[in-house]
RNA sequence: GGGUAGGUGCCCGAGUGGCUAAAGGGAGCAGACUGUAAAUCUGCCGUUUAACGACUACGGUGGUUCGAAUCCACCCCUGCCCA
């Protein structure tokens, strides 16, 4: 265990909703949760410097283990002495292990008992991914928290298959936990099961078995309806330690945010702030705007009124507008800036509410926001 | 004045007798995106209609033809070359 590096204070769970607030302290800095982690896959969240990540104030944000092994090599980033010197970020960094590749590059892997063969996107050179390298990768990194390589199983998906890649990921689970050396780094393993009942119970008991840092819900948000998801949490985070955080891999929007911290998931990740803002989208409390619209073509105001942002506090609508229109990728800079604020401002206001125990205010809030 | 290349929908541009309301871009309008193969992808885009359809359209006018953006005649305009 790596008790002298991490620790996690449950603070308090809200009376009224069961939502929960706490402390993940970590080697680089303490993550107060609920907490949204923005998402840098090839160490860097696009479009983003670090002075901007400073800016946020963001706690942990989010690199990929599989990107970074192909390019630059975990090997090099290892001689400039591991991800925290190579990028020059001194918070908290989260590697993904590679799994969730298992299941966006469906027809660029092969999946077998002792791994998984993937080819390059970019160069279609092929390449074996196993729990051993996955771990070997993450502890080249060296990120914070580490995740454990699982298969990521598609919706819809038959029992069967569901099955058997749940297995899979537990006894690769076993394999990782062995291959784990580093007492600096917090192995999360992860929860599948996809979207049974039976096999998400039985896995969450699993996972729960290993003792670790913090716990992760794998498997969601890959298509499947709201309602849904939210079953799956729901059954799933009460069956997770308690006193230990629980990370709900890849969601979301702001109210799959709310809809998990309700179910007492502590941590999330998306891409979804960034990649929308360099589509040229923007989240708003009442939903989200597409900033290529006629409407906001002479619109003064910022993207969201009252917003604290650096973006709202400096620039218009209209003006980010015509950047987007006229292609600057500033425009996708400032678009990142406000989402991630967002999803980031929404954690904060969920975590003071939860420690007034009145978490049920702001959830239903936003439920009539957005009507 | 002579020669030559051309004039196509908001713009660029393909098309050289029917399969053409007319390829493909761009612009415009709208939408999607959830552990990032994504600064990407999708739909609409002459007028009218809910839609079927109807109407108007390939510089102009006239002609050949069952049928013309495409062939013929004359005219207008533009680029380049020579005087």
């Amino acid at each position: 265990m790596n008790k002298e590096f991490f620790k996690f204070e449950l603070l308090n769970i809200c009376k009224k909703t069961g939502a929960r607030a706490g402390l993940l302290h970590t080697p680089h800095g303490v993550i107060e949760t609920p907490v949204f982690m923005p998402v840098g896959t090839n160490s860097t969240v696009k479009m983003l410097t670090n002075h901007h990540l400073k800016e946020l104030n963001a706690q942990i944000i989010l690199a990929n283990s599989f990107h970074l092994f192909l390019r630059p090599t975990d090997t090099l980033i290892k001689e400039f002495g591991g991800i925290h010197k190579w990028m020059n970020y001194d918070k908290a960094i989260l590697t993904d292990s590679g799994g969730f590749q298992v299941f966006s590059l469906t027809n660029l892997r092969d999946i077998k008992e002792d791994g998984v063969k993937f080819k390059d996107p970019k160069t279609g050179t092929e390449h074996f991914i196993s729990p051993e390298r996955s771990m070997e990768i993450q502890q080249n990194i060296g990120a914070d928290i580490i995740m454990a390589f699982d298969e990521c199983a598609p919706y819809p998906c038959s029992y069967e298959d569901a099955k058997v890649a749940m297995e899979r990921t537990h006894r690769w689970l076993e394999r990782c936990f062995k291959a784990h050396t580093k007492k600096d780094q917090a192995l999360f393993p992860i929860v599948q099961g996809a979207f049974y009942d039976d096999l998400r119970i039985e896995s969450a008991k699993v996972i729960s078995s290993f003792d670790a840092v913090g716990y992760a819900i794998g498997g969601v948000s890959v298509g499947e309806p709201t309602d849904i998801k939210n079953r799956i949490v729901e059954i799933t985070a009460p069956l997770l330690p308690v006193n230990k955080p629980r990370y709900l891999m890849g969601v979301g929007t702001p109210e799959d945010l709310l809809d998990g911290v309700i179910r007492g998931i502590d941590m999330f990740d998306c891409v979804m702030p960034t990649r929308n803002a360099r589509h040229g989208s923007f989240f708003t409390k009442k939903g989200r705007k597409i900033i290529k619209n006629k409407e906001f073509e002479k619109d003064a105001e910022p993207l969201e009124e009252g917003c604290q942002c650096w973006t709202c506090q400096n620039h218009s609508k209209a003006y980010i507008r015509h950047l987007y229109r006229v292609q600057e990728p500033t425009a996708a800079t400032l678009l990142s800036i406000h989402n991630i604020y967002f999803l980031m401002n929404l954690m904060r206001q969920a975590r003071q509410s939860i420690l007034n125990n009145e978490f049920d205010t702001l959830y239903q809030q936003w439920q009539s926001n957005l009507k």
